[in-house]
DNA sequence: CGACTAATTGAGTCGCTTCAATAAGCGTGG
DNA sequence: CCACGCTTATTGAAGCGACTCAATTAGTCG
């Protein structure tokens, strides 16, 4: 049964001041200037999401955004009949949420123990209206977003299981060295944030079709499988030719 | 060999008064006041696009920006080895373009001829960085855009090749009604802006797929084609519930 | 160490694709 | 106006890639 947001462990943000926040630099708010930030930083509260709890529910009313300060989260969507895909994976100083709309497409789950700056919609949506440099910062953001998407459907609607799964890996791996503030550094050895379940809902595949193209591409050498979520990147090249693109 | 646009047609919009413009009440415009507004037209051009003429190339430096004043357009990604993805059609009023990025993610090509207000991308961002209100109409959009790519993951990664394409022609039916300023009012009879190559390339199908679920609709009297891109809803209902969603 | 969950592997099936041939639209010119 | 030719769409047959169902193995945590 899943639990509801109101017994999470949470106090205002501006107990640890805004100028501490691991984030600041890269989320939407460093368009702001420390004064005005702190201001936005008191409407929210930074609260923990164990893996697994989901912030929103799609279809429900959009509460709430947030900036991810610490974590892994999915935005997924589903048929009527249980199918589910994952249309995003958002990372460290990622903005979460719908503002100026009613309600949510998708929903919002924690892949791994996360923390997140969290805003209640309206309070947001007042604030941003008031500060163009910060709405200016959400649209460069959604456009991004959307160029991402965008490219994700080329993957979706066109590319093969082995195309898939090894594009999912490279994209994995620079969107956390991104996270981790070690940019154009590709990580080669790092821990999948999500299970081969989840990596299929990204890919719109099965598990076993998944599993079987890591299989493959570990009995070829390109990549090592140290434990169930842990992954080594051994030939970055030769998994970038399978990607295909 | 594909033309240049400076071959095009073109002249001031200044001379057909923004005043006068079509989907000026609709299009991102729509949030300036008419003086405002018309000292952005005059930074535009009113252009037309013969069908098949690409306006912008995946790639390219992303040199304009557009409003669709009329017709309908592609957005579109290719793998390297010639796989096509279509990850948008615009309408009337819809926005073209990467405003504040260097390079477009995507081809815009007109699937039938159309008629767009183009500005030069520079001139464009300077003016909307100076008029909150218009980065703020543009934020809506590309947030709209971006639960309609999501929605549409949900389709390329987990639909079956009959759920794509009765999805396809539901989608397609609405669009053209609200772009004909028709809203909740939905067209039952329509000629398809999309041949079947890229119907294919919207649905990540091959040709032949969607010519033969298109058949058996057809056959179980769900829809008729009157003509090679005629269209008529026979049993919407029906078709609705094919669509899986 | 043992129990439980997650992942892998195998065998068989199905849906979509591929390749090939036919038919239908549609514009053109006689 | 109709015959012709070209393009686009449809239909058929065969193949293959990913899925489904089932059994086995490997991690992980108490």
């Amino acid at each position: 049964m899943p639990q509801t947001t109101a017994q999470l462990s949470a106090r205002p943000s501006g107990d640890r001041h805004c100028e501490h926040c691991v984030v600041k630099g890269r989320a939407i708010c460093a368009a702001l200037e420390p004064d005005v930030r702190d201001a936005l930083g008191r409407e929210g509260r930074i609260q923990t999401v164990p893996r697994g709890r989901t912030l929103v529910w799609e279809g429900e009313d959009a509460l709430l955004v947030a900036n991810v300060i610490e974590g892994v989260l999915k935005l997924s969507t589903s048929t009527s009949d249980g199918r589910e895909q994952i249309v995003g994976v958002v990372y460290p100083s990622d903005f979460i949420g719908r503002p100026f709309g009613e309600r949510s497409q998708h929903s919002v789950t924690a892949l791994i123990d996360s923390r997140v700056c969290l805003f209640p919609r309206g309070a947001f949506d007042r604030f941003a209206h008031s500060h163009p440099e910060l709405e200016h910062r959400l649209l460069e953001r959604a456009l991004d977003e959307l160029d991402r998407a965008r490219r994700w459907m080329l993957l979706l609607g066109r590319k093969s299981a082995t195309e898939k799964v090894a594009s999912f890996l490279l994209e994995m791996s620079s969107r956390l060295a991104e996270a981790g503030c070690q940019p154009n550094q590709p990580l080669d050895t790092f821990e999948l944030p999500l299970d081969r379940q989840q990596i299929a809902d990204v890919l719109g595949l099965t598990i076993e079709t998944v599993s079987r193209q890591l299989s493959a591409m570990r009995a070829s050498g390109v990549i090592e499988l140290p434990g169930r979520r842990a992954l080594h990147i051994v030939d970055r090249s030769r998994l970038v030719a399978l990607a295909g693109d």
